[in-house]
RNA sequence: GGUGCGGUAGCUCAGUCGGUAGAGCAAAGGACUGAAAAUCCUUGUGUCGGCGGUUCGAUCCCGCCCCACACCA
């Protein structure tokens, strides 16, 4: 039997990935998994540059549409996801093509993730409210009373990551630390990486009038009707973000616009 | 034409009781193992509108000029 492999593109916003990944599917009479972290979502369309549904009819793409706004993604559900859809595709193919978009979930699919356990809905809960009533002074002291190993050596002025190893070790009563091994997961299949490249202004340039192009077919129409989810992580979105900025008075549209260029830039 | 208020970093502005200046945003680079389109870190020389004057020294005070905005004619 032939070694199965999985080709990974990888490359900034807007240079090209999604039709060259058609292509070589179609070359290669296979399927695509994309790797973003927003294209799972069957509520977001205009906003974040999907497959077209003629595309997504001419090759199957795992991981677009697959889920709801309301439901949990996150890194290690792709990676149990795409980790599945690859065994799919290697039933009848020798190669699976995935379209990158998120670096850390391209990474999870080709190296693992250690295993943690997961943390309860309480202890998030508990731990969000603390640090938003209470701030980042309150988070950084609870973390030195409770993880001396993450105070001494993790990110102490990220408070996303402080948020992580806190709830991690209240959960385990082991610091997130403790857990990561720095060993990577061997996979049953090779990797081969593509990364497309475009000049920076050929690429700025399509990212204006990607954005222009989105506008013309109703983005602002398809973020009104999502204001009301925003405060949903599915909607802490480039595209959307902004027009809710915009619904809420504090920018005009056209700057709200160009906010959306400057922010799918990054 | 008169009066007032301004002209400082790519943008919005702060400041220097006279000793050549700093925030936010942008930009660039970077970090990141369950929110990643998230979050965080690093990086600031710019004729301080122009020309003169006063002064050891002017972006700051004085004079003239140019430009913008507002109001009055």
């Amino acid at each position: 039997m032939r070694k199965k492999t999985c080709i990974i593109i990888s490359g900034a916003t807007a240079v090209g990935k999604t039709s060259y990944g058609i292509e070589l599917a179609e070359k290669h009479r296979t399927q695509i998994i994309s790797a973003d972290s927003r294209q799972c979502y069957k509520e977001l369309n205009i906003g974040v540059a999907k497959p077209t549904s003629e595309q997504l009819a001419r090759v199957r793409h795992f991981f677009v549409n697959s889920h709801s706004i309301h439901e949990e993604v996150n890194t290690k559900i792709f990676e149990h996801y795409a980790l599945g859809a690859v065994n799919e595709i290697f039933h009848s193919n020798d190669v699976a093509i995935i379209v990158g978009g998120t670096g850390l979930y391209v990474n999870a699919f080709s190296h693992g993730l250690d295993e943690i356990p997961q943390v309860s809905y309480s202890v998030r809960k508990e731990v969000d409210e603390m640090y938003r009533n209470d701030g980042i002074g309150w988070l950084r002291e609870k973390i030195r009373q409770e993880d001396p190993l993450y105070f001494e050596n993790g990110e102490m002025e990220n408070p996303r990551r402080m948020l992580r190893a806190l709830e991690v070790k209240l959960e385990t009563g082991k610091s997130i630390l403790d857990f990561h091994s720095g060993k990577k997961s061997k996979r049953n299949f090779e990797i081969t990486k593509i990364k497309l490249e475009l000049p920076r202004n050929t690429l700025y340039e399509r990212i204006n009038s990607r954005v222009d192009v989105m506008m013309e077919n109703g983005l602002l129409e398809e973020a009104r009707s999502l204001f009301q989810f925003r405060h949903l992580n599915a909607l802490q979105t480039v595209g959307y973000k902004e027009l809710f900025d915009h619904f809420l008075g504090n920018t005009s549209l056209d700057e709200a616009v160009s906010q959306i260029k400057k922010n799918t830039r990054n």
